[in-house]
RNA sequence: GCCUUGGUGGCGGAAGUGGUAGACGCGUUGGACUUAAAAUCCAAUCAGGGUCAAACCUGGUGCCGGUUCAAGUCCGGCCCAAGGCACCA
């Protein structure tokens, strides 16, 4: 029996509890049956769900449903990316311990999931912070290490003091830290670093592969990456002998009008450079540059400023000599970190020069119209003069002229230069993976033997430090013995950007409770890589970048034989209140669980994916959310009235046989069902998906308010017509359908049946509109067969008296016909 | 500055390869049911003109031009918004 009414609050609950406890959702490692996996990107454990975490999971849920019931065997995990600083932060202001404050706030979101009625084996979940696997994240480590694909060294890096640590490039924004909005300035610091940069070329090349991603990401990691070709010239220091000062240029074409070269004030032989005359001016420019926030240094509106070394280069290409300076818009870790400049042809040179009256030597001209004094820096092309023996040659052909030149003298050479740079993964921070290495006075930099994994975090540890990680407080952790020689030695003490625990989680999953490896590499193959990601666009480059990154670097170490990790990549858009993004500060955030309370789960499922396509904006509003509600009441009532009428197993009468109604009614589910299945199909457009429901719905209700009573055939139709759409729905409401199906007699989980099939000569209709247009105008639409033939179609349309009239006195110069649709006349 | 994605009623948004612009919903208005309200059901709803009411006519998808029998869709040139990158030599 169906209730009259719709108690989802209940409903919800008792199919929740069902399906745990008949383990409906369990997956296998089927490897008879064909794979699909479906991911959502991990949530952080901040404590409660939101709106966007609501979006995000019903997308892949539905996406994940639909695929069962079209025979997949379908994996749709869920894990926590659970190491991280809130957690910390928490233990700091609060006295909180992490792990239990992280634990906790699993164990309430996990259940907030749960009310979400997700399709999700829970004998899968994968928790980052807990030993079980960042053993796994700590053995990675180790064999990129022995590979030489992890290394330590001494650099400029980022560093947040409001998160008193270091970060990435990546997370860096603006100038800014990423997480916490703190300026960000420079340290020099010795630190891990992953060698992302090895694989630059993979990286860019591969993304042409990815034809199922947005081109927006694609083009952002493309930029980020940014391969540039050109050169590199050696030029020799005038006052010292043996010394030389490379650069990195694009434009070796322009090298005859090189007045002068700029080094970064971090430039490491800068003190050798620099004569004794300048020293105090050059020291004070560089204390002072190293004072300079990221924000301001990286401002272009700034002006440039610099100091002269006192030392002179020659160029070999023509003896000139040149001065060397010292300028903060030369960037330490590009290039070389030294920079021609030409001023003639590079706009920043040209600003810099005006300032500093050095010499402007132009040496390319556009041959159509040459200047001899440049307002503005000559980018552009033209032909190169000046310039010795190069004179007269096309600029795109001298760089190559030029590149030549300079290997037959020994002082330069071609050179590809990428803008990423290696990944810079210590952080000095407790709540992370402790880095497994040791640090023996005799041994040196040591990893820690695999057997001996996974390295634990201590937690005797003192959070109230500043300037050094937790960690480092303490002396149990600190000291230990080497694994190469068994004498004293002391740990490493940072531990790994939570970065590295979510670019590998994926492929956990496939094989979660693995005990002795990080997964079976068999049961690994049959599921990776995924057929369909779905996150949010702010991962573009973080999170997706060092996920491919790490896919490539395990396939070099042997471990896994993919050379990408997703196929496709759904990038949901965000959820708005009021036109903007939801969020604590502005005070117009929607708690799921009053969502679920007031309405139930399918209604937030139903609503979260019906008014926008999942890859844009949605706009939450209150009075969505009702709409929704009515519809499913509104739904409800199909069922729940006419319950005497429908069965389950009815016998679908011959189509010819049937009244204009039935007939009727029978395509217009085959028409749903195409519709449905190919708005899914195309890039998952739900909304469109939903307006079928809708539209079918008030189908329903014509066709019921046309009758008074019914007849056998009514019955039969009308049955195959509403339990077909049970399993069209099922995917979005799963609660709904449950229930309705069981209240029908359904014996078994409607979940686990199959996906309805169209014919695609029922899914049209009998007739169709024709649509008679003059000149492109439409004049008149006429009801026709569906089957009428072209010359029948124009016959008929030609025939009208509407277009007659419109006809008369005018010459039918062309008639075109778009069966199925239109006539067009073309009359003068 | 460069790159990416967008711009369609009061609002969210529909319109495979060019072929009825505005599906579906929200909102609004009217009607039915009810003592009444809520809920529900039915209907209307791009703008302007026209009519007692219709029939009907005209304009309309950011702007300007083009191709075509036919353009929201294709081409050229702009404008605006959001997001990304940005002293990368």
């Amino acid at each position: 029996m169906i209730k009259d009414k719709y108690y989802p609050q209940e409903i919800e609950k008792k199919w929740q509890k069902h399906w745990d406890e008949t383990k409906l959702n369990k997956v296998y490692n089927d490897k008879e049956k064909e794979k699909y996996y479906i991911l959502s990107m991990l949530p952080y454990p901040s404590g409660k769900l939101h709106m966007g975490h609501v979006r995000n999971y019903t997308i892949s849920d539905v996406i994940a449903r639909y695929k069962r019931m079209n025979g997949y065997n379908v994996l749709h995990p869920m894990g926590w990316d659970s190491f991280g600083l809130p957690a910390e932060n928490a233990a700091i202001q609060h006295g909180a311990n992490p792990k239990k404050w992280t634990l906790d706030n699993i164990a309430y979101m996990k259940q907030q999931l749960k009310s979400l009625g997700l399709m999700i084996d829970w004998d899968r979940e994968v928790t980052t912070c807990l030993p079980e696997y960042y053993k796994w994240t700590q053995y990675f480590f180790i064999q990129m290490m022995k590979k030489g694909l992890a290394y330590k060294k001494e650099a400029a890096v980022n560093w947040c003091n409001n998160c008193a640590t270091v970060l990435a490039n990546e997370q860096v924004i603006d100038g800014k830290c990423w997480r916490c909005d703190g300026e960000v300035e420079k340290k020099y610091l010795s630190q891990w670093f992953l060698k992302i940069t090895d694989y630059a070329q993979e990286l860019l090349d591969d993304i042409e592969k990815l034809k199922g991603w947005p081109d927006s990401v694609k083009t952002m990691q493309k930029n980020w990456i940014d391969r540039s070709t050109g050169a590199i010239l050696r030029f020799k220091v005038k006052e010292i002998e043996g010394l030389e000062v490379p650069v990195y240029t694009t434009r070796p074409d322009t090298a005859y009008g090189i007045t002068y070269l700029v080094v970064a004030p971090e430039y490491k032989d800068i003190e050798k450079l620099t004569t004794p005359e300048n020293k105090a001016a050059v020291e004070a420019y560089r204390q002072n540059a190293r004072r300079m926030s990221e924000i301001e240094r990286l401002s272009t509106e700034r002006i440039k400023t610099g100091v002269p070394l006192g030392t002179h280069l020659i160029n070999p290409l023509n003896g000139e000599e040149f001065p060397i300076w010292t300028a903060d818009y030369a960037l330490a870790e590009y290039g070389t970190g030294a920079v021609m400049a030409v001023p003639a042809h590079d706009e920043r040179d040209f600003d810099f020069a005006k300032k500093y009256n050095l010499p402007i030597k132009i040496v390319i001209q556009n041959p159509d119209n040459p200047i001899d004094e440049l307002k503005e820096a000559y980018t552009e092309k033209g032909v190169l003069v000046n310039s010795g023996d190069c004179n007269g040659i096309d600029n795109e052909k001298a760089k190559q002229i030029i590149i030549e030149k300079a290997e037959k003298g020994g002082f330069g050479e071609a050179k590809v230069q990428f803008r990423l740079r290696d990944w810079l993964i210590s952080r000095q921070r407790y709540w992370g993976t402790p880095i497994p290495v040791v640090y023996c006075p005799k041994c040196g930099t040591v990893p820690v033997k695999e057997e001996d994994l996974p390295v634990l975090l201590p937690e005797d540890v003192d959070f109230s430090v500043k300037g050094m990680s937790p960690v480092a407080t303490s002396e149990t952790f600190k000291h230990t013995t080497c694994p190469v020689c068994g004498g004293p030695a002391e740990r490493e003490t940072d531990t790994m950007d939570t970065f590295m625990c979510s670019n590998w989680y994926f492929y956990r999953y496939t094989d979660a409770r693995n005990q002795n490896a990080p997964f079976d590499k068999d049961i690994l193959h049959y599921w990776a890589p995924i057929d369909q990601y779905v996150g949010g666009i702010e991962h573009a480059i973080l999170h997706l970048l060092y996920s491919r990154f790490f896919t490539k670097a395990l396939r070099d170490l042997g471990i896994i034989n993919i050379d990408e990790p997703f196929k496709n990549l759904l990038t949901q858009g965000m959820v708005l209140k009021d036109g903007s993004k939801m969020s604590k500060s502005k005070g117009n955030t929607v708690d799921p669980d009053e969502i679920y309370a007031n309405y139930g789960a399918d209604t937030a499922r139903l609503f979260i994916l019906s008014d926008s396509p999942p890859n844009r904006d949605f706009d939450w509003t209150d009075a969505g959310v009702e709409g929704c509600y009515k519809f499913l009441n509104r739904l409800w009532r199909i069922y729940s009235e006419y319950q005497d009428i429908i069965t389950l197993d009815y016998k679908l009468p011959d189509i010819s046989s049937l009244s204009k109604q039935n007939n009727d009614l029978v395509r217009q589910v085959h028409m749903m069902i195409k519709k449905v299945s190919q708005d899914i199909a195309n890039e998952f457009q739900f909304n469109t998906v939903i307006s079928k429901y809708r539209e079918f719905t008030n189908v329903i209700y014509d066709y019921l308010n046309n009758k008074k009573e019914f007849s056998e055939e009514d019955k039969q139709v009308y049955s195959y017509a509403v339990i077909t759409f049970i399993k069209l729905f099922a995917p979005v409401l799963p609660h709904m359908s449950e229930e309705l199906y069981e209240g029908l007699g359904g014996k078994d989980s409607v979940h686990k049946l199959e996906w309805p099939k169209y014919d695609e000569a029922l899914a049209k209709t009998s007739t169709i509109t024709l649509v008679v247009q003059i000149n492109g105008k439409v004049k008149d639409k006429i009801e026709v067969d569906a089957e009428l033939s072209k010359e029948n179609l124009e016959k008929t349309a030609l025939a009208s008296e509407k277009i007659k009239e419109l006809t008369t006195g005018k010459q039918v110069v062309k008639v075109i016909t778009v069966p199925g649709k239109l006539v067009n006349i073309v009359v003068k």
